[in-house]
DNA sequence: GAGAAGTCGTGATTATTTTCACAATTAGTA
DNA sequence: TACTAATTGTGAAAATAATCACGACTTCTC
């Protein structure tokens, strides 16, 4: 609403800096210097305070930033404050792994439904999180605004459909499928495959030395 | 070594581009737009004009372009006949997601043994695929270039030092560390939870219409 | 308190990526 | 064959992102 004016490539990086800034923390740290900060994360120093920049001057000439001050200007920012609910799609492999991350320790996400047409899964709990029948879609996502896909590519679609129809506002999707969904609607997209398939073309092509 | 100039815009498309003219292959289809390819991939067909482009004029004006020639180039390009060896580190739920993925089939890449430091795990198979211990990663471990990293993070800098030491090329690291590794290494991050968190983010920030 | 060392914030520059827009060419049709 | 509709490939422009480089300010040390 406000700071629209924030780069996307900045946003993709913030919940990374907000990660580190919460182990620095955790480490006693109270100042860190965008350098330090550089070698952590291997991003340019002058990238991160370009992208620190974006909401103000949020450092002192000659010091650094304050951890805590930077970590709680960081938690509003990001909306850690603000809970966002999510519902997981597929309770395989993949969506195990994410149920049992605990993603509200350093994060404004929760799961807190997962949905799966096994029915040995449905009625059951992991890490906390119960999981439904995936035709009980509906009567059980009331609020949730975001969903994780973890099914077959062959329901993506169907899923999907679904979803927008109930109100989803985001989609984080781990399926091959590319889904189709109206304007309103944002997806991100993880393909596992192509993700192992772009590092070993890139290793064969562009040979490194940076 | 040849196509250098490939800006890496383009290189993380290729991929994607490939599985979707399989798709196309399997349907029985012969030809395609790139208008079609940009309602299916989600991509500007003016980018995936350019894209295909940097490897010299593959379509046909006022045709659009052959899917067998394409998938041809492609499969050449994205070196699918030579197969590149990997091995997974961890054989958590993500890990066991991986060994269940079957890369091969669309694929170049082949998960050839995975490593874990659980004795119950450690001598079973998943996917065809032996488990060893960690232990054991410098003897079992002879040509394979290409890690895949599914451990805790604290694991992390521990594991990837010994990566290093045994001549890895390419490292897909799931954790939320960011690991150190000598320049000729390569290192491509994907983290979880940033990926959930940058989408909420996008969802507040940037109202959508596009 | 004075000088040295460190570090930010940012104007300017450069690099990369996307998009526009249209001439050129082809397929399809009658 | 001649006309129409479709679609590429690409020069040029625009948009986005990364990097350089330095003045200004802060802390530290003696």
């Amino acid at each position: 609403m406000d700071q629209n004016k924030i780069p996307q490539a900045t946003a993709k990086r913030l919940p990374l800096y907000y990660r580190f800034l919460n182990n620095l923390q955790h480490q006693g740290k109270s100042r860190v210097s965008s350098k330090e900060l550089s070698d952590a994360v291997k991003v340019d120093s002058a990238t991160i305070r370009r992208d620190f920049s974006y909401f103000g001057a949020l450092g002192k000439k000659g010091y650094g930033y304050n951890v805590e001050y930077l970590l709680g200007f960081f938690r509003k920012t990001l909306d850690q404050d603000e809970l966002t609910e999510v519902a997981l799609f597929g309770v395989g492999n993949l969506g195990t792994a994410f149920l049992h991350y605990n993603f509200v320790k350093n994060n404004n996400t929760k799961i807190m439904m997962a949905f799966d047409a096994d029915p040995d899964k449905v009625g059951t709990e992991i890490g906390g999180i119960p999981i439904y029948h995936i035709d009980d879609l509906e009567e059980k996502m009331k609020d949730v605004k975001v969903a994780i896909l973890t099914i077959p590519a062959s329901e993506a679609d169907s899923v999907t459909e679904r979803l927008v129809e109930q109100g989803i506002e985001g989609i984080l999707n781990f399926t091959p499928a590319r889904i189709t969904v109206p304007d309103h609607v944002r997806v991100h997209h993880i393909d596992l495959a192509v993700e192992l398939q772009a590092l070993v073309y890139f290793l064969k092509h562009y040979p490194l030395d940076k």
